[in-house]
DNA sequence: CTAGGGTTAG
């Protein structure tokens, strides 16, 4: 009996008593501590004590508001539609739980409902919910409505309607009405400008959002700020990759002890990262008291866009430990890192995990899929995921477009650009990259003539330096030479290289001389521009040139870059350095490739010697040849797997014509698939073809 | 008994 003493609703033989006041405070605490089963337990005894609640309308309204605020819906939209009567407030509390669990288009509905069947006028809370949801849907003309509404019935007046309404025509890329509604009464408070900013921000209008933060900040003090001004004020700083802005409110973060806030720990982070301070960003995170997925995430994301993806696998593990649960962010970020690092050992045990809790589904997962299996090589492979998604958005058609562009495979590139239009996907600014590197010069025209016209896509470098490369390809070289001329293009170092390239693979001489003084004009140290002028004039046997180039890098001590190859065997990478013995099993990989080189030998390979070696005995070249870093990659690969299984060769540098001579003929006696990525594409050599068609 | 604004992906 003494147990049930300090219990206040309980009598001294343990039975409950609550009068009506009690039950609705209880109702009220369980739900806003989301506790449903304390909640429950008091449905349970509303129904056990025979107080049927379907007519007492304030019980059956927390009730409703109980199951809505916990997320079951469904329940609370029975106890809803059982009621014989119903006021604003079982609106309101049913309405606010749909929003909430993003429902939001079934709240305008409801609405609707409301004023035409029970004849019943939205109040304060109905109209706040129900801006929210405009906002969400982008619903501007039933906002617009709502403001009238507002506006006449005088709840406007309200802070809450107020900001809803801002934040409505934010959302809804009305920057007129949102400033319209803020300088009208009431007076504007910190929530005001936390909600324009933020949907300006969300739009991505970075001008506007400058100018209200300078009126915010002129506007009230900082002691009103608050954790969601902190985060936005980071999200303009990170934006603006304002670092100083960016620490100056790190530091009043701090003296308000708003740190402690996850979002402001996130944006934090965030922050750092967008500027690029990696250490202090580590610094931030490590000393942060609260981390969830989102921080995590934030961190990781970081890392990968500063391309520091093994930091990124590495910090996974450890989030790992601390058991914090990834999310589809969270694999879309690994994934991308591996595919940052073309590593499809770990990129498929995360693809597997991906599959086991259920997240494969996800558009950004279905994109990071893509993206890593097609940057490791297997574009089919990448395909049956892009072809599988339930949902694709204009980065999956991207990815893939793009994909099979690098690859060497225009048509298949082409033909899943007109599947995106008849999709009814609008192509952006990234589609006719990828696109334009596919095509022949007529259809590139075409596209960006017409095509790009007719989206509105406005033409940029990276378009225009695509089109360098299509005229390159077929030999139009003075016309390249001439559209760079005549137009009024900022052109950078990758367009020369392009004119460039193609001139040495077509033997042009003359325009490759011309191209290179421009080159070492805008960027006298650019080793890329030497080997390539290098090996050019080798193949025009011009050695007094060769030695002069070769003299020029020595005088500026410009170093060329070592050749690297590497291989992924299971889950272990193999780096392989030209001329390497360092490799534990190099006797027999050296053996591997002089075995491999006389049976191609009998196909008709003709080892192609090349700049370098001009001077070295003959008997020698062909050793020189043979320990190219990509052949050694190749044979210890062909040691390694078994039959048929196609292989895949990293490397550094462009891939030399020998090489890929060689590798044509490899393809065909072994009867293998091997892809080979170089600095620039894809080679996929198959019965003694390459996708490239010998143009790189 | 009902109410606004937030961090991570390409």
């Amino acid at each position: 009996m003494k147990y049930f003493s300090n219990v206040p609703f309980l009598n001294s033989d343990g039975k409950i008593m609550l009068n009506a006041i009690d039950i609705r405070k209880l109702l009220k605490t369980s739900s806003e501590a989301k506790n449903l089963k304390f909640g429950k337990t008091i449905h349970a005894h509303l129904i056990i004590s025979n107080q049927i609640t379907r007519d007492r309308v304030i019980e059956r309204n927390s009730l409703i508001n109980l199951y809505s605020k916990c997320g079951e819906t469904s329940t609370a939209r029975y106890l809803f539609d059982k009621m014989p009567k119903r006021n604003v407030v079982s609106w309101g509390s049913i309405m606010a739980g749909y929003l909430q669990h993003g429902y939001s288009s079934e709240v305008i509905e409801l609405c609707r409902n409301m004023i035409n069947v029970d004849k019943l006028c939205p109040n304060k809370y109905i109209l706040a919910t129900v801006l929210s949801c405009c906002s969400n849907c982008r619903l501007f003309d039933e906002g617009r409505q709502c403001h009238g509404y507002a506006f006449k019935s005088g709840l406007i007046f309200h802070q809450y309607v107020k900001n809803a309404l801002v934040y409505m025509y934010s959302m809804c890329s009305d920057v007129e009405g949102a400033f319209w509604v803020l300088n009208s009464p009431p007076k504007s408070d910190i929530c005001s400008y936390n909600s324009v900013l933020n949907g300006l921000l969300d739009q991505d209008d970075m001008m506007e959002a400058l100018y209200t933060l300078r009126k915010m900040v002129a506007d009230c003090e900082f002691e009103e700020w608050d954790g969601i001004t902190c985060v936005n004020v980071l999200r303009v700083c990170a934006r603006f990759k304002d670092l100083r802005s960016g620490k100056q409110a790190h530091s009043r973060i701090l003296k308000r002890g708003l740190d402690s806030d996850l979002f402001v720990g996130s944006s934090m982070v965030d922050m750092y990262g967008k500027c690029g301070e990696i250490l202090s960003m580590r610094k931030v995170f490590d000393v942060l008291q609260t981390k969830n997925v989102v921080t995590w995430t934030a961190i990781l994301a970081a890392y990968l866009r500063n391309e520091c993806f093994e930091e990124a696998l590495k910090l996974f593990l450890e989030m790992d430990h601390e058991n914090v649960e990834p999310n589809e962010y969270t694999f879309a970020v690994l994934l991308n890192s591996c595919a940052g690092m073309s590593v499809l050992g770990y990129g498929n045990s995360l693809h597997a995990r991906v599959e086991k809790v259920g997240m494969k589904d996800y558009t950004v997962v279905g994109n990071a899929l893509i993206h890593m299996i097609s940057k490791c090589g297997l574009v089919e492979d990448a395909d049956m995921i892009f072809k599988n998604m339930l949902n694709r958005d204009v980065v999956s058609w991207n990815l893939i477009i793009s994909g099979f562009s690098y690859h060497g495979l225009g048509g298949e590139s082409r033909d899943v650009f007109h599947r995106m239009l008849a999709a009814k996907q609008q192509p952006n600014y990234i589609t006719f990259v990828g696109l334009l590197s596919a095509c022949g010069v007529d259809e590139g025209f075409y596209y960006l003539n017409h095509m790009m016209r007719e989206f509105g896509v406005e033409p940029g470098l990276e378009h225009y330096t695509c089109i360098i490369g299509l005229l390159g390809r077929s030999g139009r070289l003075d016309e390249a030479e001439n559209f760079m001329k005549s137009s009024p293009i900022k052109w950078d170092v990758v367009a020369w290289r392009t004119l460039l390239n193609a001139c040495h693979i077509h033997r042009d001489y003359k325009l490759g001389k011309r191209v290179s003084d421009i080159l070492l004009q805008m960027y006298p140290n650019d080793v890329g521009t030497c080997i390539l002028m290098s090996n050019m004039h080798a193949k025009s046997k011009r050695w007094d040139k060769v030695v002069a180039v070769r003299k020029l890098m020595r005088e500026r001590n410009l170093k060329k870059e070592p050749g690297l190859s590497w291989t992924e065997i299971r889950n272990d990478t193999h780096v392989f350095v030209s001329d390497d013995n360092e490799h534990v099993e190099s006797d027999l990989i050296h053996e591997k490739v002089k075995k491999l080189m006389s049976e191609i030998k009998l196909l008709g390979y003709v080892p192609d010697f090349i700049s370098e070696l001009h001077d070295v005995e003959e008997e020698q070249k062909e050793d020189y040849l043979r320990y190219h870093s990509e052949k050694l990659a190749i044979a210890y690969a062909l040691m390694k797997t078994p039959p048929r299984a196609p292989i895949r060769v990293f490397k550094n540098l462009r891939m030399c014509e020998d090489c890929h001579s060689a590798t044509k003929f490899i393809s065909k006696v072994t009867k293998r698939t091997i892809i080979v990525r170089d600095v620039n594409r894809f080679h996929s050599f198959r019965e003694g073809r390459c996708s490239c068609a010998d143009y790189w």
